[in-house]
RNA sequence: GGCACCGUCGCCAAGUGGUAAGGCCCGGGUCUGCAAAAUCCGUAUUCGGCGGUUCGAAUCCGCCCGGUGCCUCCA
């Protein structure tokens, strides 16, 4: 089954071929590590994690590269003002971004290269530009990509030099001949991070050091590229001029590339979540309140490539959501308890095609929703079950894991997660499990003696309190609303 | 101003030419001592508005209204 994706250079849904069959080389664009890792973040590598789970499940043999840019204007800002060393500041921030990303359960890539450790590839990769005329110093210790070399910039974008000309800017001291000109290399400024070079003593300017990790890591061209729609210009159209002229063949963007996927913003407000405008909450911040899992759930309820307001109650839904899909996973693992898993159910080659089709998400849990009611139906039967029935809710239980390890979702046993899933809520209403098992007790004998009336009383005040129960055959449960 | 994108049930959200998925909420039923959970049934003749193309449009085209993003760092 071919794969859709829909390619930002082609502007439509196209067919994903990679240049060698089978296997495809994906970059998904880092992040720049000055500080926390907000939603956005959380989003967007969720997004490209999923795809490469799929595309995984599908059979391709993808390499998936991610870097740092851990060398950057941001970085050296942030660490001057706080007296750091930008080096160890960037070093924490990367730390503290794995550990986010681990604990969303996104794959951690096959390679993750950092700026700091590719500046001879850089140099290199500047030195031919310069050599084939697209880059050219001026002799202050810049240099500079000469835009107007390029015939396809902004391509990506879909915008042409005149469009752009408005918006650009040159700072005090630089030497461009264009005004859109930008930097490959930025000449050392005291105190910041350098390396020799043969323009002298600098570092690499923000788009070139994509270009050379690409390059090193998936050579040219390679298959899928990924990144947050605001990355599309400047950092990706510059990237493409830059790579198609120093290792493609000088005119076509896919020289570079084949083709680009962009994720669209997570919101807040109906406006844009992002360290600029200050309206961010951290994954920490997220993951403190709510499950990890949920947070993932939430994510992917949208398509990625569009934009979507996060609000606390959303993610409220989809951590009772989640507990749904466990419970009912526990409730099929135990009734399908014995018998053998039967063929597998048509909802998972459902749910991978739609996977296929631009990676629909929300369509995929969509499907599972049908599968999920349907396995409670026949888990709630009453009766004695069929060897048949058994054999089905075991195939369910299997397929719906399956699914769910394309999404990173329904991994954990059962048990384990709904009693997570638990706690929090009741640490987050300041529930005591002892207290309510304690009460459990004494509305089980009150029951015993067919007081209802007290029995009532008991139940009415837990629930008071957030604690909602459930009387099954086994006994009495709790969950905390 | 230029270039993109978006507007689908109270809320969230799929669907890009063939007659409106799914989730939450809500109403009713089954189950239950009563509940809760689960499940069943019901809930948009209609897709921002107005025109047009077509046998047929939420889906294509035009105009209008409303919103967002990018054009400067940003996932």
């Amino acid at each position: 089954m071919a794969i859709q994706i829909h390619d930002t250079l082609a502007g439509r849904k196209r067919e994903l071929v990679p240049l060698v069959p089978g296997r495809l080389g994906l970059y998904a664009c880092g992040p720049t590590v000055y500080d926390l890792s907000h939603l956005g973040h959380a989003r967007c590598y969720v997004v490209w994690d999923v795809v490469v789970r799929h595309l995984r499940a599908r059979g391709y043999q993808v390499k998936y590269v991610r870097n740092f840019t851990d060398v950057d204007d941001k970085i050296i800002k942030r660490a001057g003002e706080r007296g750091e060393d930008p080096v160890a500041l960037a070093a924490r921030y990367a730390d503290a971004y794995l550990e986010d990303m681990d604990a969303l359960g996104n794959l951690r890539p096959d390679v993750a290269p950092r700026v700091s450790e590719h500046v001879p590839q850089i140099l290199e990769m500047i030195g031919t530009l310069v050599e084939r005329g697209f880059a050219y110093a001026p002799g202050n210790g810049d240099v500079y990509y000469a835009v107007r070399r390029f015939p396809e910039y902004g391509r990506l974008a879909r915008r042409n030099l005149d469009d752009l000309l408005a918006g650009a800017r040159v700072e005090p001291g630089e030497a461009k001949r264009d005004p859109l000109d930008f930097a490959l290399w930025k000449a050392a400024k005291p105190g910041e991070p350098s390396w020799p070079s043969p323009w002298g003593p600098g570092r690499p300017g923000w788009h070139i050091e994509c270009s050379a990790m690409t390059r090193a890591h998936l050579g040219a061209p390679f298959d899928l590229h990924t990144g947050g729609k605001d990355l599309i210009f400047p950092h990706h159209t510059n990237e493409i001029a830059q790579s198609v002229a120093a290792a493609g063949d000088g005119v076509h963007a896919e020289s570079y590339c084949r083709h680009w996927a962009h994720n669209g913003f997570i919101e807040i407000d109906d406006e844009k979540m992002s360290k600029s405008l200050g309206n961010f909450f951290t994954i920490r911040d997220v993951l403190a309140r709510h499950d990890a899992e949920a947070l993932r759930l939430f994510l992917l309820g949208t398509h990625y490539r569009n934009d979507f307001n996060f609000a606390d109650t959303l993610l409220a839904d989809a951590e009772r959501r989640l507990g749904y899909l466990y419970e009912t996973l526990e409730k099929a693992d135990r009734a399908a308890a014995g018998g053998a898993a039967g063929p597998e159910e048509p909802f998972a080659e459902a749910a991978r095609a739609a996977l296929d089709d631009d990676f629909n998400t929300p369509q995929v849990l969509a499907i599972l929703a049908e599968a999920f009611t349907s396995a409670n139906a026949l888990c709630d039967r009453g009766g004695k079950r069929t060897p048949q029935e058994r054999s089905r809710l075991a195939a369910f239980a299997r397929e719906a894991r399956a699914v769910g390890a394309e999404l990173g979702l329904l991994a954990r046993p059962p048990s384990e997660a709904l009693l997570a899933l638990r706690d929090r809520a009741a640490s987050r209403r300041g529930v005591v499990a002892a207290e309510v098992e304690a009460r459990i007790r004494e509305r089980a004998e009150a029951r015993k003696n067919k007081d209802f009336a007290r029995s009532d009383a008991i139940r009415d005040e837990l629930l008071a309190s957030g604690v909602v129960l459930r009387d099954g055959p086994a006994g009495t449960t709790w969950k905390v609303e």
